[in-house]
RNA sequence: GCCGGUGUGGCGCAGUUGGUAGCGCAGACGACUUGUAAUCGUCAGGUCGUGGGUUCGAUUCCCACCGCCGGCUCCA
């Protein structure tokens, strides 16, 4: 062609190239390295494969294979080729789609028969993957009309489905082409070989031979289109990086997720346990697991007595008729376990909420304005019958305890009591080491809410400016409210980067009108006031995994079920053992003794084992000096000739500090960080 | 609820043409009396998830159910 064009670089310098260059032959002329490095590129905010041309005068960026940009393109790269080896294994097969997901990607089939996967044909898939990389077919573009499209996957009734979706003006992210407004529609596709094309909106890698470090993880079942009443098709997901060292990488940091994981350390540690014999989902907690519970739940009762609130209680089942005044019957009935006919076929059930019960306590007389706002606090728990696959330890189980919440208030209280209700529970989240957060504003649930369109808009906006003066990011859940009311949920980073959803914090004009609830005015009239649903844990349990795997088992001191773990040399020296656990434990300290008839390096092994902050060694020296060898945790340099005096004064202090050994002590720097250290 | 995987002493694991189970750790007991990540020995412990079926005989093959693991759907 003809002429030069000259396109901006993301630097601001401008570069001119000969009339239809591609975005490969620009990734060249800048450098070596660049070109093989470049998996696509960005031409106007728009992602394009490396083999487009450039427009004159547009603003280029070359998407490289080791941003996050560029690991999509891989993965969706990789995606392709799965599909591909799939349908050349399996031919006949249907594809679905084959997204780019968080770390990798998946595949949705339906194969040939009503056939399913299982892992062994992984393996296979993997191995046919392999060869379609090493054949280094090329990924080339094409556009096609609706009907062209249609014809194209006669046999694939997926993707007509999807080309249909599009022809219907709904915007299918996969499939779509970038069309230009008022432009007909169009559908673009993938050719990689005869026999294999894909519908896809791109962009892809040149060709497959620029794949290969990646891994296939798993099958799993996946509804087409996530409707549970549709089709089961069948999904493999995979993950793809840029090099096999990232790939590598990734792969151990889903080890060290599954090392912190709190069902084992839940085992490892004596914490808490499932008996088959109870039923899924529901757990018990052992002495350790009651005792760190216990911690937990005294320290938010006395935060919560000093902000003011109340403490109510209220039984485990209940007569049907509160849950269909609610309305919680109309909508979660599934949910619930069934009820249980008494006294001549009145139905009770177990309780899956706790909120009715404390709208009844505000019922249980008339209530002045002078009142508000009512707070009252209950560790309520309740039962939610959860769908048998659904059950994940601690955290999706049958059986929970709330630490619950209601406000009553007025119109007027709202806002403020809102936002005192937030930065309450931001800073309760932060005394128990959780300090890094974002919140959620879920607003109204089409077809599956309750309550006038003005009442939904002035609770969702409320709680969205209440949002806004905490100055923390928002990210807004389109339709994940309840279905009484909007709420903010707290969202939390932990250790390892992974977020939960934390705290809830829930805005209800409806359910204080269905109870008929209200209050007399300063103006002597009745009016109806504002509820506040507000839990901070979630679920006891629920926080408890969330603290058991950001901590990596490694409580803090003030937490941890043992604090000090005392083993006397000899027998000699058991006297004096005894002895620092009495003052220990005349300080509050939890503290037991090991003289157990092993060596000192059996116990001290096994007690590290259970994660105990400090495990101190005592012998002859410390008996005439009064003093302590520590152990600190997470360090495996003994400190020896410790005063205990000065140690006791120092686990007071970590402890009223929330503190762990592994970052302030009772002597000295730090040790190494947990998790190092040992082989 | 759906799809795939899985279930062997408290825990971690072996166990193939089907012939009634082994190891390590933990536990009990004994010896050793120990200064920083496993001292030695002895013993005990399992109706192989449960229930059916096939078979002379089932941990092993088949069916159903339960639990668990990974997803999907759901999550007041």
């Amino acid at each position: 062609m003809a002429g030069e064009v000259s396109v901006r670089l993301p630097d601001g310098s401008t570069r001119a190239l000969p009339g239809g260059a591609t975005a490969a032959e620009l990734a060249r002329a800048i450098g070596p390295r660049l070109a093989k490095a470049a998996v696509a590129a960005e031409v106007d905010g728009v992602e394009v494969d490396l083999a487009a041309e450039l427009p004159d005068g547009s603003t280029v960026s070359v998407v490289t294979a080791n941003s996050e940009e560029g690991r999509a393109v891989l993965r969706h790269s990789t995606a392709h080729v799965l599909a591909q080896a799939v349908l050349r294994l399996w031919p006949g097969a249907h594809y679905a789609i084959g997204p780019v997901i968080e770390d990798g990607f998946y595949y949705d089939f339906e194969l040939p028969g009503g056939a399913h996967f299982n892992d062994d044909d992984l393996a296979r898939i993997e191995a046919t993957m392999r060869d379609i990389i090493a054949e280094d077919q090329p990924f080339i573009r094409h556009e096609h009309a609706i009907e062209e499209g249609l014809d194209l996957f006669a046999d694939q009734p997926f993707k007509r489905e999807i080309i249909e979706a599009v022809r219907a003006g709904a915007a299918e992210v996969d499939a779509a082409a970038p069309a230009g407004p008022g432009a007909p529609p169009v559908v673009s596709t993938y050719w990689n070989s005869p026999g294999f094309t894909d519908l896809c909106r791109g962009p892809h890698v040149p060709s497959t031979g620029r794949l290969g470090h990646f891994a296939l993880m798993r099958v799993a079942g996946a509804y087409w289109r996530g409707d549970e009443k549709r089709q089961q098709l069948q999904r493999i997901y995979g993950t793809a990086w840029e090099s096999d060292k990232a790939l590598a990488d990734h792969l151990h940091r889903l080890e060290e997720a599954e090392r912190r994981d709190h069902r084992k350390l839940g085992a490892e540690l004596d914490l808490f346990s499932f008996p088959e014999e109870i039923g899924s989902g529901l757990p018990v907690f052992h002495p350790k697991g009651g005792t760190v519970r216990r911690i937990m739940e005294e320290y938010s009762r006395q935060r919560h007595v000093a902000a003011g609130y109340e403490f109510v209680n209220s039984p485990h089942i209940t007569k049907a008729e509160l849950f269909e005044t609610s309305g919680h019957l109309d909508w979660f009935a599934e949910g619930m376990y069934p009820p249980m006919e008494l006294d001549g076929g009145q139905q009770y059930y177990l309780k899956p909420m706790n909120c009715p019960f404390h709208i009844l306590i505000y019922k249980s007389r008339q209530r002045s304005y002078r009142e508000l706002p009512l707070r009252m606090f209950e560790f309520g728990t309740v039962y939610r019958y959860e769908k048998s696959g659904v059950v994940h330890g601690l955290t999706r189980v049958r059986g929970m305890t709330q630490d619950d919440a209601h406000l009553f208030c007025t119109r007027e209280q709202m806002a403020d009591e809102l936002h005192a209700t937030l930065t309450f529970v931001l800073d309760l989240l932060g005394d128990f080491g959780l300090d890094e957060f974002y919140l959620e504003l879920s607003t109204r649930p089409e077809g599956k809410a309750v309550g006038s369109d003005e009442d939904w808009a002035v609770a969702t906006e409320t709680l969205r400016s209440t949002a806004a003066r905490m100055g923390l990011e928002l990210v807004m859940d389109e339709g994940g409210g309840a279905f009484y009311g909007p709420k903010i949920s707290v969202q939390v980073k932990d250790a390892i980067g992974r977020t939960h959803q934390m705290s809830t914090i829930q805005l209800d004009f409806q359910e204080p009108q269905r109870f008929a609830m209200e209050y007399v005015g300063a103006d002597n009239a009745r009016h109806v006031p504002i509820m506040i649903h507000r839990a901070l844990f979630g679920s006891v349990e629920r926080f408890f995994a969330i603290l058991l795997e950001h901590y990596a088992g490694n409580l803090p001191t003030w937490m941890s079920p043992e604090q000090v773990r005392v083993l006397p040399v000899s027998e000699d020296h058991q006297a004096y053992a005894e002895s620092v656990a009495t003052l220990l434990s005349g300080h509050g300290i939890r503290v037991a003794v090991d003289s157990a008839d092993d060596s000192v390096g059996a116990r001290i092994r096994r007690s590290k084992l259970t994660k105990v902050p400090y495990i101190l060694v005592v012998g002859d020296d410390d008996v005439t000096a009064r003093t302590v060898g520590v152990n600190r945790r997470g360090s495996n340099r003994p400190e020896r000739d410790e005063p205990l005096d000065r140690f006791v004064a120092a686990v007071l202090e970590e402890v009223e500090a929330h503190g762990s050994p592994e970052s302030t002590g009772p002597s000295g720097p730090a040790g190494p960080p947990p998790g190092t250290g040992r082989a």
